[in-house]
DNA sequence: TCGATTATTCGACAGGGGTCGTACGATGGA
DNA sequence: TCCATCGTACGACCCCTGTCGAATAATCGA
């Protein structure tokens, strides 16, 4: 009997209705899950968890994805063993306007002109 | 020898260079201090320390203020006994373009259609 | 089939931060 | 001068969360 040669893995996401302002400021007021989020924005493309530039463990990491997710912010799905992330961009614009985008702005602009 | 008739008692502010975009959102993080934010923003004028509607103790809302304050979300000054605040509402917006209002317009927006 | 790679799960740990009560300080009015 | 009011300071407490390592699971390629 052969299993689906596409992973049959699927991955949980909220519905932007089920998102609280609450949970989405929690999980970006995290530095390394912030650093996730930018990175997300600048490369325009999904990338996988593993190829992301942040100095925690393996096992931290899944937990910030996990809080990410949950909070809406990003849509993880499975390409054999790796798992992409990309931003929900579109629908967290939807959802709460202009704060996505502001909070990618400002973190670009500190990390051209840092607070020191 | 005449004491000076209006509050010698000052109060220190960062200036907006000072303010990083993780104080910003720490400080907007926390659920009480959002409704503080909230209700300065609706007010439309300053509101002294002790007229929010927010249920915790006096000192506590002594800490949340001085976050705010910390982060250069608020502004402080006394009159007699009372303190009053204000939002630094162009100057956020300056450092961080769209930010502060974004969160305004989301917590306004999920008070009207709430999670659940 | 076996190993390498990728990510998860679990338990444990430490630190930070929100909370309060009480005591104190400053101001204004009686 | 005395008291009431407003806010602060301090210490204590507890929960939450970020962190890690080790063990496990799933997939791909050789």
């Amino acid at each position: 009997m052969a299993r689906p040669r596409t992973s049959a893995r699927t991955v949980e996401h909220p519905s932007m209705a089920e998102v609280s302002l609450q949970q989405v400021l929690e999980a970006l007021a995290e530095p390394v899950r912030r650093t996730v989020v930018s990175q997300l924005a600048t490369a325009g493309e999904d990338i996988s968890c593993g190829t992301f530039d942040v100095e925690v463990s393996r096992s931290t990491l899944t937990h910030h994805f996990n809080v990410l997710r949950e909070a809406g912010v990003i849509r993880q799905y499975y390409v054999g063993t790796t798992k992409m992330n990309s931003l929900r961009t579109d629908e967290m614009e939807e959802r709460f306007p202009g704060l996505l985008s502001a909070l990618v702005t400002a973190s670009a602009l500190e990390a051209d002109a840092p607070t020191h």
